[in-house]
DNA sequence: TTTCATATTGACTGGAACGGTCAATTTTGA
DNA sequence: TCAAAATTGACCGTTCCAGTCAATATGAAA
């Protein structure tokens, strides 16, 4: 087990700066190409801090599987089980991780991709640390829902993947947009709109 | 005007093979840091057949943007404006995606990579050649459809986009399970099949 | 079978970029 | 004021890059 404790005492802000430009490069270029130059140029910070942080780039690999885990974690603990409605529960979890998103845009996009990540080096680590996770966390976001809200007939798993298609897509482009916006508190509020209207045009056609 | 007389004078599937094994390069990596070593290696050809057939690594990526540019435009050429319903329209510009995947797998994740492309080397070809052609192609698609079909008061852009997002997902699902498919023909009926699920569901919800 | 133009190979090049080191410098706070 | 801690970036050996080219294989014409 390996402890950050240099890099956990770093101010949040800088903190945040090098959590920011590692997550960009590795989304980018996938754990061996990644260049800890290309990052730490992006981090405002000189390599040799970068080093003195963390040990190899490995171990910056790592610690960020080990924060996911944390944010993924923290998105299942927020899960609301006696909300049973699939569009309302199925809602608050997007608040909650465009609200990560602010802080660190490309989380979940990292996050994805180290579902096609190809290196020996960290492809273990990853099974056995994220994949477990982020199962427990899906299987907890359908749990209890009431299903009976369905019209008759209807393929409720594919009423989901249309859900959660959507859902991307609205995460995609509100992302895109995100650069013109300064207030966040104001995003999130248009975030919320946004989905319901793409909510009610679905809860329209899967609800009876 | 490069004219590629090597390259085109190569058995079809030869030429395929490479195709193939430069796309999955680029769209993995990117123009700049996509490897020549690579791309041989994956397309079984030494590396002074590759420099023979394209000059360099850029001739080899313009070649490709130059290929896809025809892909689309036939694909454009095969959409039917006297087909007015939207469904219709978009399922058989789906299934036609869904033929050329099959010689290509990954043509369209490559086009869709060119967005992204930032190599200054590039950048400017993509944007001149490529964006138009793609425009063009996404304003036929839209082109006298009879939007009179939708329900009032629905947001006929956010349903497109739905749509969108749906055939993507889709797409992107099929592509996992074709690895097991031997019968070509026979998937591109389940594809039909799978698309017309879905396009029920949201037709009940969009349409009158 | 011989000949010869063409197609293909992969070892090789100079140079760029890599992950990681460390002596020198700057910042910090007592 | 000054020593400890934090930060820097030039530097190291190594690896990988795009592209070259002399050597070899191929195949059709004679």
């Amino acid at each position: 087990m390996i402890i950050y404790s240099k890099f956990n005492n770093l101010k949040p802000e800088k903190q945040k700066q090098i959590i920011n430009a590692a997550i960009k490069e590795f989304v980018q270029s996938g754990f061996e190409k990644a260049s800890t130059n290309e990052i730490v140029k992006r981090a405002n910070i000189s390599k040799g801090s970068l080093f003195n942080y963390f040990n190899s780039k490995k171990d910056l690999y790592l610690y960020l599987i080990e924060y996911g885990s944390q944010v993924i974690m923290n998105l299942n603990e927020q899960i609301d089980l006696s909300e049973t409605d699939l569009f309302k529960r199925i809602e608050r979890v997007g608040l909650q991780k465009f609200y990560v998103q602010q802080k660190y845009p490309q989380a979940f996009d990292f996050l994805a991709s180290t579902k096609q990540e190809e290196s020996v080096e960290v492809k273990d680590i990853i099974k056995q640390r994220l994949n477990p996770i982020y199962n427990q966390a899906m299987n907890k976001l359908y749990k209890d829902i009431d299903y009976s809200k369905f019209r008759e007939g209807i393929d409720i798993e594919k009423a989901i993947e249309i859900l959660n298609w959507t859902m991307f897509g609205i995460g995609e482009k509100g992302l895109k947009e995100l650069v013109t916006f300064e207030d966040i508190g104001k995003f999130g509020e248009k975030y919320l709109e946004e989905w319901n209207v793409y909510a009610e045009l679905l809860k329209y056609s899967f609800y009876k």
